[in-house]
DNA sequence: CGAATTATCGACCAATTCATTCGAAGCCAT
DNA sequence: ATGGCTTCGAATGAATTGGTCGATAATTCG
């Protein structure tokens, strides 16, 4: 390869599309190779582990995503119909969530009801949660209600729910400092190096 | 439970979803349980092994589609264009692999091609075989080719180079029978006891 | 009731799978 | 051919997984 960046952003796009599909632990380093066509151990090379990968993942989407939320609410004259709109739309493309958004728009249900349901049927598809956080916090733009706390406080009851062995959960690393990470990300656009 | 063959359906049912969306690698007696709400030993009571509830799965998905099929045959007054209609919004359905579909119609795609393309992509989705399998089934009697020998080939190259531990694929057992149930229910629709 | 049959479960096992490591080796420019 | 960068196959230790077994509920029936 040419450039290590350039080598990463391969592996992030490619590994991206099994993890979304499989979620985190049913993908096998393996099948990530496989789809590289790469020995498994050359990953380590740019990789620090399987969780390191999925963590470039997210960040990654993250980043694209909260592009395309920003613009949108930039272009917003009537806020609520016109968000609801959007985000109606965005969620649609994630098929296999659209019945729930759909059930939180039309039924109304409360927001950690919502999450539950997800919770309870995908909580292998850590993505769903990543667009959820996104909404939520799309939501507390375009209304103007600011409350960092609250916000923060719903993403870590999210995340400790999971089963899944999230980069955050990791005992040894700080998680308030994760969140920030990501959260920096989603709302302010900066990407750590 | 009030019946045994009444749970049957109820595991085919609940363990054909997670099959679908995992393969059958990737399924693990954990999850069906899981998702029964019952203890993993128990299922053991209802079924010999894994490979025996996903023929089970595949038997009963296979069953219904083939009545579908079956109907839709019979309705058809233009054989071509109303098949193609039909098979194509079948195959939409299917979403992951309408792309695929779809290629195969709008670029004319040799059938075996078509075949290894599903393969490569999508190895661990059988049901998607199985639909192919039907397609072509669909397709030799709406264009009155029937060639059993052909279609028995064409199927078995595709099971063999299915990484999948699949029933068939079984040494104990002989292919040539368990082919010849599949076909039998596909086409003919009659099931073992 | 009580015995026999049916159904469920937790604990356990052997085999496999998996993430990760490591040393060797390929490749390429000097 | 030396040295740095990159790739890989084989090995490993830990975790997972399909399946078993004996105990124990639950239900049926005399």
């Amino acid at each position: 390869m040419i450039n290590k960046e350039e080598f990463r952003k391969k592996v992030i796009l490619s590994a991206g599309q099994i993890f979304s599909r499989y979620g985190f632990k049913k993908t096998t380093m393996d099948e990530i190779a496989k789809a590289l066509k790469m020995g498994k151990s050359s990953i380590y090379y740019y990789f620090e582990s399987k969780e390191d990968i999925f963590e470039a993942v997210v960040l990654y989407e993250a980043n694209i995503l909260r592009n395309e939320l920003t613009t949108a609410i930039k272009a917003v004259e009537s806020p609520i119909d016109k968000m609801r709109n959007y985000v109606f739309v965005r969620m649609k493309s994630f098929e296999k969530l659209s019945n729930y958004y759909n059930a939180i728009f039309d039924k109304n249900l409360d927001h950690f009801d919502f999450i539950e349901t997800i919770r309870e049927k995908y909580d292998r598809e850590e993505l769903a949660i990543l667009r959820l956080i996104i909404y939520h916090g799309a939501r507390k733009k375009v209304f103007n209600v600011v409350n960092s706390e609250y916000t923060a406080m719903a993403i870590q009851t999210t995340l400790k729910g999971l089963e899944v062995p999230l980069f955050w959960k990791r005992k040894e690393v700080n998680i308030e400092k994760r969140l920030d990470a990501i959260l920096n990300v989603l709302f302010f656009g900066i990407v750590r190096k």
